[in-house]
DNA sequence: TGTACATCAGTGAACGCGCGTTCACTGATGTAC
DNA sequence: TGTACATCAGTGAACGCGCGTTCACTGATGTAC
């Protein structure tokens, strides 16, 4: 029992990983604010107060949950926009898009917790932005890349695609002060060598993907653009457009 | 007493809006999820059947605060873009968008109430799609003044400020089928003459709006664009050139 | 104007429920010699 | 290999809490004649 894992743990484990599932069933089916520890421990067939073996309350439960969602959003968009990687910075960017949202319909109340309204009285510790930025970071390489593309460099970017839209397509306005020193720190964070106005539009598109995407689960569609996939991927081409994607 | 309130209607009216005022409270405070008939009456000073005199249910009390929420947000986007008539398409939208911003973030629970993740168990009744609305209204009606402005007939756009940009500046792809009757039916209903992919554009703008807003508010912008302010404003403006404001 | 009756507001007790968390305990698993 | 001890998982009872909703009631307000 030196190298391998003692029994004890393998049992940990295992009961750590059952309990997160149930609870991530219990979360998929009535939301987060009625998660119940005694609902999940009813259901493991446990004493409520077990669980307190494996969480130290229900908040950390909560934000195991979190982590994971953000770590299965962010696998389900790198994949997505990998399995395009050879068709061009476009492409990518539709497959970031369309893994969003898909992901985001499989699993509506797990999107609603991590991008929803904050569950009240939790406050998301430090560990969960590391998960919380594969989404970004994923866009943050595309931008990179369509940048070096459109600049002749050599990059991981494949030949561009026939008709390589100009960047900036309409016209910039100049960043001011703040904005532009911002746009610089989340361009050196995960988009090197962007400049401010497209590094600025990188963040609009984003906000507009998952605005789209709150929208349409959350029901404030309904009555106009719904069903939604028409309007998504209009969009979707529309924001290419505007980044220079 | 036949034309006026008897004194039971006039007391009934106030402590009508005396519950929804301390419900009101209770969810800027703790978010809508907490809400409770109890702590209502408690704060009132009331046993707590009493309140069953006015909602019958808890769920009939959160959805008049939804009410009065979509309308104290339309109210306030109303008045700002009216405020800012004599100055332009471009100049309302700004006020407009300005006008959500701010009221979210004045109200930043009441604004999760109605554009957050739904409350868990609640459904939104027919009531409320007339208030939610409002702002939608409001946007439609400039996009149908930009387009009439444009188009040089005389409506109640005031003279376009120097250098007209031109109507959906960047390349405007088809709509395909199911997007253009959604955006004629959309249009029909708040934005008459307005064609088809400028309304799509607004549409867009509308979740852009929406996304950010609910972004910034919660927390999603932490590290990237924060504070918001610059970001938005500018977002605010590149929209305006998107949708040929 | 006064009286008899109907309507309605508000009370207080109760029902039945579920929750998060603590604590002393037992028995099984792991470790050191 | 066997024994003595330490570690840990899981139990079950309990604490203390708050919730939404119902119900029979009382007393005040309104209405019709």
């Amino acid at each position: 029992m030196t190298a391998s894992q003692t029994a004890r743990q393998r049992a940990r484990a295992e009961l750590t990983r059952e309990i997160k599932e149930e609870a991530r069933r219990q979360v998929a089916e009535m939301g987060a604010a009625r998660l119940s520890l005694r609902a999940v421990a009813r259901e493991l067939g446990l004493a409520s107060s077990a669980l307190y073996r494996y969480f130290p309350s229900r908040d950390d439960l909560l934000t195991a949950l979190i982590i994971d969602a953000y770590d299965a959003l962010g696998e389900r968009v790198e994949q997505a926009t990998a399995a395009a990687a050879r068709a061009g910075t476009r492409a990518r960017w539709r497959a970031c898009c369309a893994g969003v949202r898909g992901w985001a319909l499989d699993h509506p109340h797990e999107y609603a917790l991590i991008y929803g309204s904050p569950v009240p009285g939790y406050r998301a510790p430090q560990e969960t932005i590391g998960p919380a930025a594969r989404v970004a970071v994923v866009l943050g390489t595309l931008l990179a890349d369509a940048f070096a593309a459109a600049n002749g460099a050599s990059g991981p970017a494949e030949a561009s695609p026939a008709g390589t839209p100009p960047l900036l397509p309409s016209p910039s306005l100049p960043l001011p002060p703040p904005l532009g020193s911002q746009a610089a720190a989340v361009a050196a964070a995960i988009a090197p060598g962007v400049p401010g106005p497209m590094m600025v539009r990188g963040l609009i598109a984003f906000t507009q993907l998952f605005g789209m995407v709150s929208f349409e689960l959350f029901g404030q569609l309904t009555g106009s653009a719904d069903p939604a996939d028409a309007f998504f991927s209009y969009a979707v081409d529309q924001m290419a457009d505007f980044v220079g994607l």
